[in-house]
DNA sequence: GCTTGACTCTGGAGTTACTACAGGGTTTCC
DNA sequence: GGAAACCCTGTAGTAACTCCAGAGTCAAGC
């Protein structure tokens, strides 16, 4: 089959494919004689096994792991569990971070009232003289991301999305 | 004083505050006679508050936003708290990805046992033809992040931070 | 006066995992 | 045989920094 339909069977965009074999994620694929890429059940499979690793927020280094113990059958897969067990504990990390976040964000919330003009904004004034309940910079130190950033999956720019 | 000292007394490393004037956020500095920049108790304010406003994990546009208002104390502030309460939403809602997620990762783990070879583990047999509770990928719709990403924060490789 | 070292400057590249082109070539269908 | 749909490569952009090279500035010590 070709990339269209690997990318339509896998429901991962075709710019997404590319990058993986860019990345060295899928092997190079053989190509016609039209140098158009050519993909069969194996690719197929592989892709399948990357995007579910990517849905659970594995890295492409994670995933990379799991991709040479899937090939080298014959190895232990304590690493697997290992890595696996490295991950859940940096998602249970975030959520950690994340609910403080959600306290301090809701206590600086609860400094404005409606309405009011900025010059006596209370959730302004909380973060021009810092109130104590905020913490400094630097707050995470594992692998875990920000709460927002630009490269949120593979959704497209607009679809209901952002702020 | 120089951007040491600013970078000192903020907790701020020096190529973030020059990343911070040439994105606007901090205006220009002053410039003494051999070209350093020089800056004073208001450049330092709104840097912590700009840092301050980074520790609650807002991105440099809601920032901007915040500084707008900031700077022109006679608008009303309605616009800061929808800044807010759409921020906490997003937060509330990332926690809500990451514990579905968490839940996922821990049933994926349960399949393997300890000490296996990879070709019976049941981890990579589970990513390999796709359980149901996987979900695609594409989960996030809104501007928050993965789980992990290169840029964590402003953390310096080393230092044990401020966490 | 000269050297050493700490500090600062600019500009550019690297980070993650893609996404979005531009400017072409190939296939397919009517 | 011409248009539409598909594919190709290569490059640049995203967020918020971080790191580096190569050079200039400044204060202190000898």
């Amino acid at each position: 089959m070709k990339i269209g339909q690997l990318a339509q069977q896998t429901g991962t965009p075709v710019d997404t494919i590319r990058y993986y074999e860019r990345e060295g994620l899928l092997p190079r694929a053989a190509r016609t004689e039209g140098n158009y890429r050519i993909y069969d059940a194996v690719h197929l499979e592989r892709l399948a096994f990357i995007r579910r690793c990517r849905s659970l927020d594995m890295t492409q280094d994670e995933i990379r792991v799991l991709l040479r113990f899937r090939d080298t059958p014959s190895e232990s897969c304590e690493d697997v569990n290992a890595l696996l067990d490295a991950h859940i504990g940096h998602v249970a990390e975030r959520i950690r971070e994340l609910q403080q976040l959600e306290t301090q964000l809701q206590v600086l919330r609860a400094c404005c009232e409606e309405g009011r003009q900025a010059a006596e904004c209370g959730i302004l004034n909380e973060l021009s003289h810092g109130g104590a309940e905020l913490t400094t910079p630097a707050a995470s130190e594992s692998h875990l991301a920000a709460t927002h950033a630009g490269g949120r999956q593979h959704v497209p720019p607009r679809q209901g999305g952002g702020a």
